[in-house]
RNA sequence: GCCCCCAUGGUGUAGCGGUCAGCACGCGAGCCUUUCACGCUCGUAGGGAGAGUUCGAGUCUCUCUGGGGGUACCA
């Protein structure tokens, strides 16, 4: 019997830099890394790339995994630590250096430039020091040596293939003056290292994989990844996401009150879509439809509006008690006279009416409070443009003192009554209520919420409004 | 400058040579209704341009245009 083809587990890595804020694009590629690596039952694997030791940091870091928790995107092996790999990396450029893929050099940035002000080559380093056979030094950087003829051709799963000239790529340098490995060198052999066979990235890496592979070719490794290059997220003027002019930093839509599963679900619509019309779906929907070859391949706006909408559903599917729960938090935080009981029995009249859970407390918050705030506007509408506000006012005041069952119906009822005798239809005769007991024109249904108000306070409130209108 | 990628309504996408070009967000209207929402119904708007292949092209090829990414002793 011919020897069967042991299948290989896909491993698919995810391979942050500690150097900021966790970025929703970052977020994104994790997100496809792992739905990838869960339908095809591989690992998802991580890699802390901390080769540049002035702007990494652990704190970077914990803010990465939190963030990979808070979505829910478990790894499964331990997180390799890039920078405690260096002496394998240092040992492949050696290996490099030893097999003439790679020669120490010695030139420095302003010798090169000057170099190219007398002549005016294309490219950026014009191989000075490729057959001077240097030693090794400190103050030497050792370069790759880049084919002169021939091609190099990145086969990728999402956007077919791409060929570059090796004549057009310089010689780059692989480690630094003083010893530091660079980013592709590293990324070859750690990749190598963890036994990665699909490279799921961002799109602006796909110019540096001819490098990837020079090198990996170089080192004699055969069998390359597979690679899958991600559209790129942009924001408005369909440039790539930047954490200096856009709001990218996961744990920021985290803190106003986005949840996990819709951030999540966003996240994947951004170059993907599920089979059906239906784009809300669970994860495990996700996971079961998930392919690299239905990725898209063109750039993704960034829509917090959509994102926004994504997060109302998922917030309107929220058993009440759950939602009460969620919400919790951004009330307490807002509220001066936080009540969780009063709470729990308002909270569903938010949840049809938010689309973040920050909004709660601007909702709800006329609840927890002893001074009505009045929005100017508002009283404006509802008071002074009516005539016959202060008399509702006070009709009102007279009803609810005493011959009204306080629960939401009897309320209406009455109040529907009263609104009647003036020829008045309900929706015209609460508003002046609602806004001496609310401060606005809109909120969350008026009779539940004086039910949950109370007798005393309401009628207070009424009184209060009656004596801002004056005589 | 050089290299590479991309191109369906305003936005995210479906489509894999023959469809009234589908869905979702947004926007508009209506219904529901105690305001506002939710929900439901209807509407709005689309294959960058030009050649070619083909009986037939959003779908294949080429050119152009536009946009983006890369080009560090950052990752």
């Amino acid at each position: 019997m011919a020897c069967m083809v042991r299948p290989v587990t896909p491993r698919a890595r995810f391979c942050p830099s500690p150097t900021g804020p966790f970025h929703v694009g970052g977020a994104r590629t994790a997100l496809f890394n792992w739905l990838f690596a869960r339908r095809e039952g591989g690992r998802f694997l991580l890699r802390n790339e901390d080769t540049d030791p002035v702007r990494s940091s652990d704190a970077w870091l914990a803010g990465i995994l939190d963030g990979l928790r808070w979505l829910g995107l478990e790894w499964d092996e331990e997180i390799v630590r890039q920078s405690e790999r260096k002496p394998a990396h240092l040992d492949a450029a050696n290996r490099l250096v030893e097999t003439g893929h790679a020669y120490w050099c010695d030139c420095t940035t302003e010798a090169i430039e000057q170099r190219k002000k007398v002549s005016h080559p294309p490219g950026g380093y014009d191989g000075f020091c490729r057959d001077r056979a240097l030693e090794p030094a400190d103050d030497r950087v050792i370069r790759f040596r880049v084919p002169d003829e021939g091609t190099t051709t990145v086969v990728d799963v999402v956007r077919d293939s791409a060929t570059f000239e090796n004549a057009t790529i310089d010689d780059f340098v692989i480690v630094r003056r003083g010893g530091a490995p660079m980013f592709v060198l590293a990324n070859v052999v750690d990749d190598d290292f963890q036994r990665v066979t699909h490279v799921i990235r961002g799109e602006e890496h796909l110019s540096t994989t001819p490098k990837y592979l020079l090198i990996r070719h170089a080192l004699g490794l055969t069998e390359d990844p597979v690679f899958a290059h991600l559209p790129l997220l942009v924001n408005e003027k369909r440039q790539k996401l930047s954490k200096r002019r856009d709001k990218v930093q996961l744990l920021q839509y985290r803190d106003e009150g986005y949840l996990a599963e819709a951030m999540r679900n966003y996240l994947a619509l951004l170059g993907w879509a599920p089979r059906d019309d239906e784009e809300i779906v669970p994860v495990e929907t996700m996971i079961e439809q998930f392919r690299l070859e239905d990725v898209s391949k063109s750039p993704a706006f960034f829509d917090e509006v959509k994102l926004r909408h994504v997060n109302g559903h998922y917030i309107r599917e929220l058993a009440p008690d759950r939602f009460a729960d969620t919400a919790r938090p951004w009330m307490e935080r807002a509220v001066e006279r936080f009540d969780p009981q009063l709470f729990a029995q308002v909270a569903p009249l938010a949840q049809t009416r938010v689309e973040v859970l920050s909004e709660v407390p601007d909702l709800l918050g006329f609840l927890f409070t002893e001074r009505v705030e009045f929005d100017d506007a508002s009283w404006e509408k509802a008071i002074v443009r009516n005539e016959w506000s202060a008399d509702v006012l006070r009709d009102a005041a007279a009803v609810y003192a005493d011959g009204v069952e306080w629960q939401a119906e009897p309320l209406k009822d009455a109040t529907a009554a009263l609104g009647e005798r003036r020829g008045l239809k309900l929706g015209k005769a609460q508003a002046p209520i609602r806004v001496a007991v609310t401060g606005r024109t809109v909120g969350p249904p008026l009779f539940e919420s004086l039910e949950a108000l109370g007798r005393e306070e309401t009628l207070r409130r009424i009184d209060g409004a009656l004596a801002r209108i004056g005589p």
